[in-house]
DNA sequence: CTTGACCCTGCAGCCGCTACAGGGTGCATA
DNA sequence: TATGCACCCTGTAGCGGCTGCAGGGTCAAG
């Protein structure tokens, strides 16, 4: 089987040769021989470790948990529970963002799209970020008597 | 009132100091005034935006969205349609977020957590990443950095 | 007069890339 | 042989949204 160039390399795996460069720069790919035109000269070893490295990336595994995996893929005999340990912790780290995404969602659908085409000065949307508390069902308009904005305008 | 300290502001709005001078920084904040030891002097204005800000920035909206949500605030006569689109369009955007965060979500609970103690060599984690077609349903061993079998090179 | 809490500026680092600038290589075509 | 073009190289800087630190200044209490 022919070298491979790092543009072939990206083309096979979807990652932009950019990015191969960075991953060999932290250590996440091993650095492949070299043509003698100086250009990299990758095997299959490297395309089948970077496709590794993309389905963990994929997966929203981070680089330093990707790390481990490899290490742990590198030496069949060890214990395949530290592996699963580091998936079943990622499990319940996205479990936990979905949590909170959602909780975002239910607070974005009680205000936005609520427009009813009036002034910002009556702006539900407004209304809430100026008072939180809004936000658990109260319906009241906190700008203030004087206008809002003694202040200085920013900057910029 | 008396005027406020960073350290106050920081307090008030549990924003840390670090944060609030960068937001000075990027201009989100105007600049305040100064006490004679150059100190940094906020009123009751300053605390009510940095207020907004941080309802804004727990909700998720980013740094360029809360810019034009303050300055559309600060000009109540304005169409309040503005604010409702950035609203909406967040709304999308963190939809879209959970949407792909549970279909992860699925993935990993296809594999991790379904350890058997065995050696890493047949490790359904390791085996899943190596080859993501494994997420499918079929189970076939493949090492990243074993020795080249006659699978196909990917695709692309 | 000293202590300690607070404040100041400026800059470097985090993550995971991405995007240049400024040059070299390799192959097909005129 | 010359030319063009796609590809490759190194190095560096930037993104967003902070966070942390060094090395100093200020201020009120004891």
């Amino acid at each position: 089987m022919r070298e491979l160039r790092i543009g072939d390399l990206a083309r096979a795996t979807g990652i932009s040769v950019e990015t191969v460069r960075y991953y060999e720069r932290i250590g996440l790919m091993p650095p492949p021989g070299r043509t003698q035109g100086n250009y990299r000269a990758y095997d299959r070893g490297h395309l089948e470790r970077l496709n590794f490295i993309r389905h963990a990336r994929t997966l929203g595994f981070d680089i330093a948990e990707i790390r481990s995996l490899l290490a742990l893929a590198a030496q069949p005999a060890t214990d395949c529970a530290a592996a699963d340990a580091i998936a079943s912790c990622h499990l319940t780290a996205v479990e936990a963002k979905i949590a909170s995404l959602e909780a975002l969602r239910a607070e974005l659908t009680r205000f936005a799209g609520q427009c009813r085409g009036g002034a910002a000065a009556d702006c539900r949307v407004l209304e809430v970020l100026a008072d939180h508390r809004l936000c658990t069902g109260e319906h009241r308009l906190q700008t203030p008597e004087g206008p809002a904005d003694t202040r200085r305008p920013a900057p910029r």
